[in-house]
RNA sequence: GGCCCCGUAGCUCAGUCGGAUAGAGCACAGGAUUCCUAAUCCUGGGGUCGCAGGUUCAAAUCCUGCCGGGGUCACCA
């Protein structure tokens, strides 16, 4: 339950009553109330700002609403104190007891506390994230991306929402040709010519090899003495459905697995683009014009102004119209991608959500555009920008020239710090700031590293849990047994803290996932474990408060219902950003 | 020059569809070891929220204009 939430609609039912006494006048517009957390804990366990959104159209002083709603709130049996402060805040104090209830919930949902049907109503979303082109493996700078998209579709999920992940193809276009033809070179060095030097523009990546021999192994000399556009299509295909192999491996690495891979090159051979042309053009969206070369730069020296078809970008709020045709009369890749878009459409996702890197940034808004143009406003389209992250070492700037042997691939740096860490460290910051990487700090142990924070305060409750049996007697650590201990016997403030913050999962989920902001997952956890490494040093100062308590058996089986919760709660948040809990450490 | 992102403590960053006295970690100073280990915790100082206006009961948050950093700018993907 998100008790946010569940207090939001009684301070609503109680408004109601209020207008019914003739308290409050009716028709009170009651959509900007929240129920919230106070800044401060020492104001209480939840406030709502509901008198003062309401002093004005009620025509009254937020103070006397207040008053009057405090009074109402006070009596209801989940509330011990309230209070109102400042220019008309009612802070509520909520009953030890309703805090014990939350406890014994995450015992009895398991890693399941937190799941919501919030997004239930929203419609079917699409989330697309990846979608590097097929040239070659990964590369670091695919990580972020990869993750964010990854956490984001795992976090709707969880707050209730119909997703599928996908992985559009650039399979199309000019550069899937530089590519079959790098690949060839290497087919024939497979097949013993000698090779100097790969020209310039071509992929000269030590990847291809294999390729190469393994074309060479299944079709022998077959493309040898044969024109280009003879052997092309062919060569192209096999190295793509080859780079395509890598792609999938390199992402299962990381624990991905994409639900649907679209193919550019089989939107564009099924006429979807043409489709989509001609429904923008039936609908005027479409003209011949001359765009102008943009000011403030020097002119490209090819520039050359020449009439093209452009969509009318503008009209949607896009800065200029955009062309749909390159000079040789083919598709740009815009066009492949607004059928990409509409294609989702069909598909029946009315929310579309695209994970692009910082130097997409200039394409967001014509997408938009033309997401909004296809679906006639019906589907809607969110871009999340990942700016640039910055590989360091101990601080200093890793060059990553594949020259110098340093990690260029994501495989490599999975390799290096395994994928737990990635994941997790990739979320440390919001998608749009830049971040660091630190190789030296992602695999230290120490309160630097909020991975191995985490993974510790879950380790130390997996073996308070692991010994408990054996120091109370054979107690049962189940959570089904531990939820029915006597809760009322964690009293501590440091113990009900821990709790309370416990309790505010259900709510970080729907915030976030409503947000589309998976790093605040991470934060969370990061709160978790501090409470709980906090509460647990407390039990070195004053042993009353260690978790295991010989001589009171019934103390000993609350605090493990509180530890089992605790570690619940990691895995559960763990589990989201598809990182593994660990049972220790050592 | 246009557009997008960022600007919060010495450093790295959080900050809830606008809410109360703006938070955390690192670093610095001091202190705490029978549960998983001081690999952790506790205490302390530290701020014109880039600058200037505006919107309102209330602005780090929204709007406008500047300053600084990054990205991007027909036909590539």
């Amino acid at each position: 339950m998100n008790l946010f939430q569940h207090f939001q609609a009684e301070v609503t039912r109680q408004i109601d009553a209020l207008i019914a006494e003739g308290a409050l006048p009716a028709g009170l517009d009651t959509t900007r109330l929240t129920v919230e957390p106070p800044r401060d804990t020492s104001h209480g366990d939840i406030t709502t700002n509901a008198a003062m959104v309401l002093a004005k159209p009620a025509g009254m002083k937020p103070r006397d609403i207040a008053d009057l709603l405090a009074a109402k709130l006070d009596a209801l049996p989940e509330v011990t104190e309230t209070t109102v402060a400042g220019p008309g805040f009612i802070n509520m104090r909520l009953a030890d007891d309703f805090w014990h209830a939350r406890l014994a919930e995450i015992l009895t949902t398991g890693t399941a506390y937190g799941d919501s049907d919030f997004g239930k109503a929203a419609g079917k979303v699409n989330v697309e994230y990846v979608s590097a082109n097929p040239t070659g493996p990964l590369h670091v700078a695919h990580a972020r991306g990869a993750v964010v998209g990854d956490v984001l579709a795992r976090l709707l999920k969880k707050a209730g929402y119909d997703v599928t992940t996908e992985y559009y193809i650039n399979d199309a276009g000019a550069q899937v040709e530089t590519l079959a033809r790098s690949a060839y070179l290497r087919y024939r060095e497979a097949l013993g010519e000698t090779v100097d030097e790969i020209p310039e523009g071509m992929y000269p990546g030590e990847y291809l090899i294999p390729v190469g021999q393994a074309l060479a192994e299944a079709d022998g000399d077959k493309w040898l003495n044969v024109d280009e556009d003879t052997w092309l299509p062919h060569v192209r295909e096999f190295t793509v459905a080859r780079m395509m192999t890598q792609v999938k491996e390199d992402l299962a690495a990381l624990g991905i697995q994409q639900d649907v891979y679209t193919s550019e090159k089989e939107l564009v051979a099924a006429g979807a683009v043409d489709a989509v042309y001609q429904t923008l053009a039936d609908r005027g969206l479409i003209y011949t014009g001359v765009l102008e070369p943009p000011k403030g730069k020097p002119t490209p020296d090819d520039w050359e102004p020449r009439p093209q078809s452009l969509f009318r970008a503008t009209e949607f709020g896009d800065d200029i119209d955009r062309p749909l045709k390159k000079s040789d009369g083919s598709w740009t890749y815009f066009s492949n991608d607004i059928a990409n878009h509409l294609d989702k459409f069909k598909r029946g996702f009315t929310q579309m959500i695209d994970i692009f890197g910082a130097d997409h940034g200039g394409y967001v808004k014509r997408m938009k555009a033309a997401v909004t143009a296809v679906s006639e406003g019906k589907a809607e389209l969110d871009i999340k920008l990942c700016q640039m992250v910055h590989l360091m070492k101990n601080g200093e700037p890793m060059r990553m020239s594949k020259r110098a042997g340093n990690f260029v691939t994501l495989r490599d740096l999975i390799d290096e710090v395994g994928r737990d860490v990635v994941r997790f460290l990739m979320l440390t910051r919001k998608s749009d700031t830049q971040m660091e990487f630190d190789l030296a700090k992602a695999v230290e142990q120490s309160r630097d590293n909020p991975v191995f924070y985490v993974q510790y305060a879950h380790a130390r409750c997996r073996s308070v849990l692991r010994s408990a049996p054996d120091e109370l007697a054979g107690l049962d650590t189940s959570a089904e047994a531990l939820a029915q201990a006597d809760l009322s016997l964690l009293a501590d403030p440091a113990e009900l803290d821990l709790v309370k913050i416990m309790a505010a999962w259900p709510r970080i989920v729907e915030q976030a996932a409503e947000a589309h902001e998976p790093h605040r997952v991470a934060f969370y956890l990061n709160d978790v474990a501090s409470a709980f490494h906090g509460l647990w040093n407390m039990g070195k100062d004053d042993t009353s408060l260690r978790f295991i308590q010989t001589d009171t058996p019934e103390i000993s089986r609350a605090r493990m219902a509180l530890v089992q919760a605790t570690a619940t709660i990691i895995a559960s948040g763990l589990d989201v950003l598809g990182v593994t809990p660990v049972e220790e450490l050592r």
